[in-house]
DNA sequence: GAACCCATGTAACTAGTTACATGATTCA
DNA sequence: TGAATCATGTAACTAGTTACATGGGTTC
């Protein structure tokens, strides 16, 4: 496990405190750790028993107080062993490669839904590394400008993607090429019907002070796949409004953790068909803290909030 | 976790065992689980639970029985029903990045060492990679010669590596023409001297009927890097023999787990120098499977042996 | 005043690995 | 005879994630 040395070479740089260093965790895609709390604390506990780091407590006059961590000598020697010992070889997960691998079977149509909807979720994935390398912390850096090797690192996390989405392309066109033996016996695909959205969803329309807004209600299931998004999205054409109200039990689990790619998928669809998406959790629904970052992160745009209260909720979607 | 859709997958195709699921994501590169046994047989003990898989316990005159475990309809639907899912998103782990960005001030002699290093190891994951991928299970199957996709996995998994060789060259370009200013201050490397290999691994050249091998006692400390096989090397060529004989302690724990790359590296840098090296290792000690798998494919050549007896050891080194 | 930010930490869980245990058969 | 293969399983561990808990300060 290599994260107490990559947080000794953090620390070499200049003193910081976990929550600093949990914040660059967080927002540096490279940084394959997650970076949450357990994970930050606990190397910090083990760097300071071997004596690797020094733990500074800064009391703060009403506030809590801070332990800032300095590297020691015996911690800068043990990252420098770090560095000039073996370097671990890179690693993959594609899970595409095992469905495709499983799924030979698949009618035609059903693979390029499969393909495109993987090449949607690269492609976000792409943008948010895009996005994220480039206000990390080694983006810039206060001494150099930014790191030397910033510009390489870049490009090495960006083509990994673009060499997926190349590849993408290649085998979207050798499906295309494929016999489409009606007669084979085809592997089903299941539940991707349209109709479920009507059945499963239970969404209702509403109208407050001349304005339209589509409620989906808790007794209906919750969002767990980008078609439930696209259900949402014709059911909003249709009745002519451009304004959601989802009650809590209408985000799943999958939707609250970002690492579905879920949440991001369905309001990047609201974005590019211009909707506005309210919902309202009950007052003590605890969320991941991805997700509560990325909720922050909304509160800026006009795209999807989250309430407590319903009559404040649609205050905002018809404001 | 889809680990358990996987192997729903597999026995879509044709009932298994345990044993044979096992050999199945051992072989295969883009099964990133590493098959082991505590995975599977935990995995078949939940899908019985779950009644998506049935048991048949087929006893065998004197040998142990085995479990043959076929899809049941329920298994089926899941499995398809996974086929018809969101798909996760690519991830990937390179070290190397983390070290690119924490190293920015590391020598420039220093940084071309290191991806060299990587170089190296990437090429060898590569070759494993391809190696493994022609010969696994998907490669080649019963009804349809060969899985339809098995051309698109193979060019997605082995342009992984070739775009991370790549992207070495076009690093190594950049650090080339990085000015080394001598005067600054660089982090120094420690422990990568050459004379460490004299005072660490303890080497005795010894003779028997007129040939000589390089002993490595167990008393200096275990093989942990690619460069105590290069000094290795070295001293074969300074006392003119092919022959190494290397006590058990010798083999570190990362030479014994092939994750790490250092077996497979070392033993490449033995096949390229024509170096035969036997270890000998105590009657009881435990190396991981994977270890012991790679001991068997060795046994076909003639480069590498593990012995228990010493004496057979030389016999083979010199025979 | 609700929700978010900074800041620290713990408890409980999931996923995955290593090592141990057993025992027959086959192969050199 | 010793090691490898086939075959099944368990115990103990490491790594990593989620959720819970606390509390002052800031911002809408």
């Amino acid at each position: 496990m290599s994260l107490n040395h990559a947080i000794l070479g953090l620390l070499s740089r200049e003193p910081m405190t976990g929550y600093e260093i949990k914040k660059i965790f967080r927002g540096t895609p490279f940084l394959h750790w997650s970076g949450n709390n357990n994970q930050i604390y606990k190397a910090f506990a083990e760097l300071l028993d071997e004596g690797f780091v020094a733990k500074e407590v800064r009391h703060r006059e009403g506030a809590p107080s801070k332990n800032i961590y300095t590297i020691t000598d015996a911690g800068l020697e043990m990252f420098h062993r770090w560095l000039a010992g073996a370097v671990e070889e890179p690693v993959f997960r594609k899970q595409i490669l095992i469905r495709l691998a499983l799924a030979d079977r698949l009618k035609r149509a059903d693979l390029e839904r499969m393909l495109d909807a993987y090449a949607e979720t690269v492609r976000l994935q792409a943008a948010l590394a895009e996005q994220e390398l480039d206000k990390c912390w080694f983006a810039n850096q206060a001494d150099s400008g930014a790191n030397r090797f910033f510009g390489l690192i870049r490009e090495n996390v960006l083509s990994f993607y673009a060499s997926e989405l190349e590849w993408i392309r290649k085998a979207r066109a050798f499906i295309a090429e494929l016999p489409d033996e009606d007669g084979e016996a085809h592997e089903p695909m299941v539940g991707n019907e349209n109709e479920k959205a009507g059945s499963k969803m239970n969404p209702i329309i509403k109208e407050l002070r001349g304005k339209r807004y589509l409620h989906l209600t808790g007794g209906g299931s919750p969002i767990g796949t980008e078609q439930d998004a696209i259900d949402i999205i014709a059911l909003c054409v249709e009745h002519d409004t451009n304004a959601v109200l989802l009650d809590g039990g209408a985000l799943s689990d999958d939707f609250v953790r970002l690492r579905t790619g879920l949440a991001g998928a369905v309001l990047q669809k609201f974005v590019n068909y211009n909707i506005k998406a309210a919902a309202v959790v009950e007052h003590g629904r605890q969320f991941p803290e991805r997700f509560r970052e990325m909720i922050s992160e909304y509160r800026n745009g006009n795209t999807f909030r989250v309430f407590t209260d319903p009559e404040e909720a649609v205050e905002w979607l018809l404001g």
